[in-house]
DNA sequence: CGGAACTTTGAGTCACTTCAATCGGTGTGG
DNA sequence: CCACACCGATTGAAGTGACTCAAAGTTCCG
């Protein structure tokens, strides 16, 4: 697995390693202007509305993705984690319809939309981002499914596995945990469930020796039954691309 | 509003119109070889798991995209209309991870990736591909809000109310009403409802006089309280970028 | 040490599910 | 033309999952 990095270079040639770029460009992303920026906890990145010509790459920390009803309720439709671009999507129109905070203190890399258009004449980057935007629209349908179709418990088992499985790509897993410094309440916007009911659940993980979550840290005690329990079956998360020659199935 | 047609080539050009396609541009989508296929209702397009060669574009029926937990729960997590490409997301890794199926008697148009593929090379079609991408994963990001955050009856009156605008940009409303035949069953899948509680949300909506549903047909009697109803706002459907200038409200 | 934020637990209520029965339309074979 | 079967819509009733409200316990941090 990989060791981890706070150079926005070296995480967006990750995230975009198609496994055969060419020097020219691995040129272009290096010659790619990234301003890094520094932000703490709870901090709004870009607001649902915003007119923006921007986009960013999550260089350190987490984020999230999230809507607003009507009512006040919010819904987190995706977490993001180092080496993410959480606003690809702003890319097409420039108008922001899902807001970006961060969840923790996070450093995050500022590229101006028109550099990143000029990405889009080298097929192989191209195709690279097509296939991240891609990876996101699998896991919002995945999301959609989690909510829509599996109660409480198995819920969250399932946020919890697809979680470890992307902190695992990212090299962010020591031993059998990573950190995950965000509150129940956090959670349970991301899951669709009150407070109180994320809290009665995790009790249910917690009590089946499935996991531990202290000071910030999950602890995942039995990957296999929590996947089980959780009905989490990983090849939406398109990790099968990132390295095809060893070849999942 | 347009007209409605059943010529493939037509239907890509309005779909992937960004208002200022080159003649060149549209040379290329004419050229391309798509080879219409008649089918019937609840007919699979793709399985979860399947390895493809190429996507689609729906020509004409109701189609869907849907997923199955392990406890053999189908949670539909797109409609499609005429006009729609369901599995663009099979592009990149020509593996599928969401299955695709009609709804009613349908025409499917099929094209090959390697021809697809060819469109890339085309600036403004490549960003009008992706502004499909795009597209569909605001449409995904929204479904799981709706799923996560909102209750029967106002969960029910937000799809209808997407599926009205949606229906009305290819012009398939006529008058108040557009067709609508699928089983309240089907809709519960969409809905992440059991079908005994869609058929109460709908008499709630009924009894309110927003809607009327008869005879696969969709009466919107009162539009504006029914977004209002179902807390549906529509920008995440990106119509915005299809008319700039003419405006629909 | 004190306060704020977060977690945990209990109790009552509501939303939604499941099970089961009925109703209505539609198509088919006699 | 009628009897029957089938499918989907509708309704009732009982059970369960999840929410809200409220209070107590815990951790963190200045």
């Amino acid at each position: 697995m990989f060791t981890r990095t706070h150079d926005p270079v070296q995480l967006l040639q990750r995230k975009l390693d198609v496994s055969d770029l060419s020097y020219n460009d691995r040129d272009a992303l290096a010659a790619l202007s990234i301003r890094v920026v520094p932000m703490g906890a709870d901090q709004d990145i870009v607001l649902q509305g915003d007119q923006t010509s921007q986009s960013c790459l999550l260089v350190q920390g987490l984020a999230c993705s999230w809507k607003i009803t009507g009512k006040g309720k919010r819904q987190i439709v995706a977490f993001h984690l180092p080496g993410d671009l959480p606003d690809l999507l702003n890319l097409h129109s420039g108008v922001v319809d899902t807001a970006v905070t961060t969840l923790t203190p996070a450093k995050v890399g500022i590229i101006l939309h028109k550099d990143l258009r000029q990405l889009f004449a080298r097929p192989r980057l191209a195709e690279a981002l097509w296939g991240s935007l891609v990876t996101d629209a699998a896991i919002a349908r995945e999301w959609a499914v989690n909510l829509g179709r599996r109660e409480g418990p198995c819920r969250t088992a399932h946020l919890l596995s697809e979680l470890m499985e992307r902190m695992h790509s990212i090299g962010a897993v020591e031993g059998d945990s990573f950190e995950l410094p965000i509150t129940q309440e956090v959670f349970g916007d991301a899951l669709g469930m009150s407070t109180v009911h994320v809290n009665r659940c995790l009790k249910a993980l917690r009590r089946q020796g499935l996991i531990s979550w202290v000071g910030g840290r999950l602890f995942i005690l039995d990957l296999e039954a929590l996947a089980d329990f959780g009905d989490f079956e990983d090849s939406y998360l398109h990790f099968g691309r990132r390295s095809p020659p060893a070849g999942v199935h």
